[in-house]
DNA sequence: AAGCTGTATGCTGTAGACAGCACGCAGAGA
DNA sequence: TCTCTGCGTGCTGTCTACAGCATACAGCTT
């Protein structure tokens, strides 16, 4: 933890109650990690956790058990929580069973999606496409996991909505990087997809989403390569060892 | 909660420390919820667990936040912890992602699976057709997902393994009687698997895999067909209405 | 008699405090 | 110099206490 420069605004979210504090505390531990400003392999210690959110540690430790089931954290009971720190090979895998969630969900969603869903996963392609051409990554990347799980909700299997929920979190630590590389090619793709959705065409949706999706894992792998992203896990340091490299 | 009558020898678990009581209000919570001594839909009320366990409400708490994400209870915030209450629709959805999930690993097992993991299988196996021979119920239910578990393992995919040992835990709820009703044949699929991962043929591996959880999942469905159950939704009291209904 | 409002109570969410373990260091012995 | 033992410290796990909301009921109003 680099001390209190950045929690403040944070912390200032304390003041609406309605929502239980646990709440504000995973939604900014999240928003740390994803960002980097939680370094993977970190020893997080409830108290200065809480103390920097401006908090008591029990909704800090709530927090993080939340974000320990969606993989955000390690915890080791006895020791605290570290900071997930992802390999290529998770990733690798993480992405195995989106393409394979997915496409089962594109298959599901051809047999139950009704009317009204079609035209909602079109609309969204549609947006999508703007926002590309327009540049807005941003919301290129947010429309492109909105179709995602806009398919996965149209399986009609809310179980397989759950857990692609969970993966898609995990994947999107990794994401934003892909999204930028496969502009166009992504959004013809999502077309297509839809034109089998709405034909029927179950084999033919899961075979197109599943294409897809492993486009995207071939895509993030191959970046990763080039990057020369070596993967060396940052070892959590035991406590003590880590304050003092922090003095030094 | 129908007092305290039973938790005599769940609260005595309290006396060795080094493992967090949380462990075990989670593990005696999750027997009482499967033994249905907790009902479906009921009201799970901090204090009154925390007294019948013997141990104090945040042990509780955290232990209900991990069966919560495992989908044994329900959190609703701000309104406690409710009993999950499982539907048939959720049983269907729950096997078909188990059948989805094992296939995959089935077919990846084909691909990485080494000598000494193929011979952990044909063990196992051999133990289950033992244990069914001898009428060792639990035994062979407990052997059968140690295959599962172990096809799984040999996958490589830890990811996969994450997944699926969380479907699993879940599915158990409702697999006892299913077990009990496919006997031998299960064990036959299982040989042949297993030869098909021995034979490196993925796709037959997959296809055997498919078709065996699938024959698990109608078995389920036909099964409580049958025992007419209708799936009705105990309805959460609140709490006062509860204490009434008690009462009466 | 029916609807509304005030009040009592039960429960959750949070805070603060304590106990115990594990780690790391210092000093003694070889 | 190296190993072993004892002590200090930091962190987790747990407990107790409190604040606040939501429900349910009683009494009031119309």
């Amino acid at each position: 933890m680099q001390s209190n420069e950045l929690p403040k605004e944070l912390a200032a979210r304390r003041i609406d109650r309605p929502v239980p504090l646990r709440e504000h505390v995973y939604q900014a531990m999240q928003e740390l990690i994803i960002s980097r400003r939680l370094a993977p392999g970190q020893h997080l210690v409830e108290s200065e956790l809480a103390q920097m959110l401006g908090v008591s540690r029990q909704p800090v430790r709530e927090a993080l058990q939340w974000l320990n089931n969606e993989g955000w954290v390690d915890l080791r009971p006895g020791y605290g929580a570290f900071v997930h720190a992802p390999t290529q090979d998770e990733a690798d895998q993480l992405l195995a069973v989106r393409s394979l969630l997915e496409s089962e969900s594109a298959r599901l969603a051809a047999v139950h999606a009704d009317a009204e869903g079609i035209a909602r996963l079109r609309d969204l392609n549609r947006q999508g496409i703007e926002a590309l051409a327009s540049d807005d990554v941003d919301t290129a990347v947010a429309l492109n996991a909105a179709v995602h799980r806009c398919v996965t909700e149209l399986s009609g299997n809310k179980v397989l909505l759950d857990f692609a929920t969970q993966v898609d979190r995990r994947v999107r630590w990794y994401y934003t990087p892909i999204a930028r590389q496969r502009g166009e090619q992504s959004w013809q793709e999502h077309a297509k997809l839809i034109d089998a959705i709405e034909n029927r065409d179950a084999d033919a949706a899961a075979r197109i989403m599943k294409e897809h999706t492993e486009r995207t894992r071939k895509s993030y792998l191959e970046q990763r390569v080039e990057d020369g992203e070596d993967d060396q896990q940052l070892i959590a340091l035991p406590t003590r060892r880590r304050r003092k490299a922090a003095k030094a």
